[in-house]
DNA sequence: GTCTATATTGTGATAGAC
DNA sequence: GTCTATCACAATATAGAC
């Protein structure tokens, strides 16, 4: 994940898991299959959370808080997940298509539908009431994401832009994590 | 830009430029300098657009009109940069601190505090006057290059799960500068 | 299943003619 | 500056013992 597919060496994922090349080659057959099974365990971390937030029956108030929560506190822990994700995807996007062939056979646009469906019946019901403005859910979607995503992804550029150590990045995250919440409902507001 | 470093071929590049090999070794001696060179040129086309709309002296409101106009036409000639930088970004962060060495030895802290200055002042002045919710600069600015940049990083899960073709995703990004504005806008409001 | 040893191909880099 | 030819080694993959 860290040096990505192309730039990873067989030896050097042996020895890490402490063993040697040829049984990565007894597993996997090829390093390409090693490859795509790191990719769907990567975004097998985050592709249900996402999912199942986001497609609840909660208030949208709360799904929203929820979400940043539970991607925030996951993402922590393997920090590294959104970068290798977004690297993969840009340097290998028929990984993405494997990946959903693999959930059934169902097409992602398929798996997300349920998804946008909901949220676009709840921020259409909010907009009748008079409680929010009017967005559509794939961009509120895409919105809530990026927000939560883009400090992983670029902490490289954030950490030398804003001068940051581990210990005032992790304050940002913080931060980050009980205004995320706060800037996006007070968006939705009419 | 598209393989990235360690997928790209020197063979492949010389072809795509119509030259051999051994030219390319002639200019650029490595391909790890060639790599460097590359990522200069990709930054270069964006970092300083950044910084020159969010420094202005302009009404935030306006700022952030331009910034996002800006962006998403500049990016739309360029889509693969984002992801390209992303991804570079993450496997090679040590790029980031010679890009910065190159521009005058300046650390890029020292690069981004003028403007975080600038962006600082605006939002505490509204804050005081009642116009704007508080919020630091640095959760702010982040919040607006998010936005902009996650639907050109994450274009193939975009296309893939809201099952878009070229031309639904370019109505998506006309929709999206129109809108991003009312979004970052609306959500300072107090 | 796990190892050592090795085959085979890929790939960055250089030499040297023009 | 640009090319062809080639070197040297890095890297994936396999054979075969245990």
């Amino acid at each position: 994940m860290r040096r990505g597919t192309a730039g990873a060496r067989m030896q050097e994922i042996a020895e890490a898991a402490g063993v040697n090349q040829a049984l990565l080659h007894y597993y996997f057959r090829t390093k390409d299959r090693l490859a795509a099974a790191v990719f769907r365990e990567a975004a097998g971390r985050l592709g249900p959370a996402v999912a199942r937030v986001l497609g609840s029956d909660r208030r949208l108030e709360d799904k929203v808080t929820d979400f940043v929560e539970l991607y925030i506190d996951t993402v922590r822990q393997h920090p590294f997940i959104p970068g290798y994700i977004l690297a993969e995807m840009h340097h290998h996007p028929e990984r993405l298509a494997i990946l959903a062939a693999g959930a059934g056979g169902a097409s992602p646009a398929i798996l997300a539908r349920p998804l946008l469906e909901k949220l676009g019946a709840q921020l259409r019901e909010g907009a009748l009431e008079g409680r929010y403005r009017p967005i559509g859910p794939e961009q509120f979607l895409v919105n809530v994401v990026a927000l939560c995503v883009m400090p992983f992804a670029a902490r490289p550029a954030l950490v030398l832009a804003l001068g940051l150590d581990d210990e005032s990045f992790d304050h940002f995250l913080d931060e980050r994590r009980a205004e995320l919440p706060r800037f996006i409902m007070g968006a939705l507001r009419p």
